[in-house]
DNA sequence: TATCATTCTGAACAGTGTTTAGAATAATAG
DNA sequence: CTATTATTCTAAACACTGTTCAGAATGATA
């Protein structure tokens, strides 16, 4: 057997990635295996080792698609929302990752369940940079004198709590009862955080 | 081969977790498998099986011993901190979390990245809702009007927000700037969230 | 047309969790 | 004290996993 290039190696790639993100719509990244990507998309798996290097970094290519189509729904979102004042651009913002979370559970998990032995890779840490940028710039908007440190300080902080919601959220019905809902907690998180973070950034612009 | 008992059933399942715990201190559970365990104590897989029902379930019984160790840490350290007023006890209380999670990184990942296609069981719900009323006691206390339901919401909020901040931090150098540390983050988000949680608590006494 | 290069696979390898027949011992009964 | 029953445990087998690699089959080239 050989050489039957009825797909080159970008489609061999996409139609992979597509399947796995088919598959992680239904079904957990847990119960898939390489051998079975294989079989999905009629090539032997020492192929799909070839092209992606290991099954690892293959899920790691998935990854790569996620945070792409996180970072999009997410900018355009704020495209659409240009109107409104920083703070319920930011709340839109959050809302949309967390519906993101909600809708695609299984890839969104992978994203953060996926570790390699080595660091995170350059491209995918410049791509969560990117989001924060997207953060601190309605931050700055906020608090005008706010000094670059506590604005990535603020940043961070208020994403890290957002994921954590999404974590919690998606996890189990971690929730004692059905009035609290993750877009309730978020909505609770940023605007008693910022209510109070704008005062100290305004008072302290000295940091 | 047959009947050593040189281990009682219960002696074998304590020097199972405890081999585990051991092990956990330095690799990570992803390299971790039962039949390693096995020769760690010197069993077969068969035996472990036998005993856990499951790997599966063997790793659950790690997790809750996990979280007696945190439930148990986190009630000592209010305890020693009784003198200090309701919003620096959750201070304390979030950073010996963050604490119990940088000392035992792996340990702590695996109570979330282990999941069973089961429902969480409920001796661990019912030990994170034990965590949730330490909170809610002192949020009453900080917000003596606040209800039930607002006091649930806050609670989940806080405790989510904490949890996505050690995940962060945990994970890998999100942190752009070195002044930036799980620490200051969890300091940053109490303070502000609280301050303006605890002025609407009292003004919306009726949620 | 013959050679070279590329593409791909099947088989093998070492590992995984799990099942199960049966060996070895302890406890019990006669 | 012996025979029987019950328990404890394991070795081997099974079906899976990711990964490696010799070599078959084809495309491109000389």
């Amino acid at each position: 057997m050989a050489r039957r290039k009825d797909h080159s190696p970008e489609e061999l790639h996409n139609l992979v990635i597509s399947s796995v993100l088919e598959f992680l719509q239904h079904q957990s990244a847990q119960v898939l295996s390489l051998r079975q990507i294989a079989k999905m998309v009629g090539y032997s798996p020492g192929t799909l080792i070839n092209l992606f290097g290991s099954y690892a970094h293959l899920l790691l290519a998935v990854n790569a698609c996620t945070l792409d189509q996180i970072s999009e729904r997410l900018q355009q979102k704020l495209v659409n929302a240009a109107g409104l004042d920083a703070q319920q651009q930011l709340l839109v913002f959050a809302e949309e990752y967390l519906s993101f979370a909600q809708q695609h559970t299984y890839q969104w998990r992978l994203l953060f369940e996926h570790r390699l032995d080595e660091e995170v890779p350059d491209w995918q840490q410049n791509r969560i940079n990117q989001l924060f940028d997207l953060i601190e710039l309605r931050l700055s908007d906020l608090a005008p004198h706010a000094g670059p440190l506590e604005l990535q300080q603020a940043s961070r902080t208020i994403w890290a709590s957002v994921h954590g919601i999404c974590m919690l959220e998606v996890d189990n019905k971690i929730f004692a009862s059905a009035n609290i809902s993750g877009k309730s907690m978020i909505q609770s998180l940023i605007t008693h955080y910022l209510a109070a973070w704008k005062h100290e950034a305004i008072s302290q612009p000295n940091l």
